[in-house]
DNA sequence: GGGAGTGTATGGTTTTCATCGAACACTCTG
DNA sequence: CAGAGTGTTCGATGAAAACCATACACTCCC
């Protein structure tokens, strides 16, 4: 019948535009989601599954820090076979928070 | 002798530039702190004693948050009388994180 | 279909943080 | 100098959040 090729439960999202500052700034006020970000954004867009990034924590823990960033529309996730890509939503969380993820971007890469 | 007038412990401040990002969002990433800038921001600099701002905490969780403010170089405070009256440091904080400050304050009244 | 690879959900532990009450320190005024 | 007003410090409590180990669900490949 040819409806979809996973019958796995697409990760909820939350656009930028309904996130409240207070959430925007829980989410990036955390060590471990400050480099996902950062790394997010060094690498071409759903270039990078979950599992693939270089941070000391669990994978029960990193599966947390995705939903939390998903939750304040940073982060956007599609499956991709097993996997599940990312993307950094840089325009539209930029579009909401203007200057916000640049701040975090730049310099410090030690934190 | 003529020295100073107050024999009390000036409060310790950071300048903005020695703040690390990660601090700077914890310290903003807390409804009561929020408010407190917000209405701070609204106020003549040095016209506002700690005890004078409206948010439903102890006064022992308010020295607290300015505490917080204070190292996250958001507030600079000087003792006057046997009041401590606040002041936001807008500028020098926005030199260090251009734009955060404007986000906190925009809008969203009700948070 | 079995098995490896990948991510989520659950339950429980640990840590962190906001909060309070009470005690203390300092300033001014009567 | 006694007392009211203001803010900090201390210890304890409670809630929130990060974390892990395990178990589970799904996809692909042999």
């Amino acid at each position: 019948m040819a409806e979809r090729t996973s019958h796995r439960a697409a990760p909820e999202h939350v656009h930028p535009d309904e996130v409240p500052v207070l959430t925007a700034l829980a989410a990036l006020a955390d060590p471990v989601r400050i480099r996902l970000v950062r790394e997010l954004a060094g690498s071409p867009e759903w270039s990078r599954s979950c599992g693939s990034f270089d941070v000391p924590v669990g994978k029960a823990a990193l599966s947390h820090h995705f939903a939390v960033l998903r939750g304040a529309g940073l982060v956007e996730q599609r499956d991709e076979g097993p996997k599940r890509v990312n993307r950094l939503r840089r325009a539209e969380f930029d579009a909401r928070f203007p200057g916000l993820l640049a701040l975090v971007l730049r310099e410090e890469p030690a934190l």
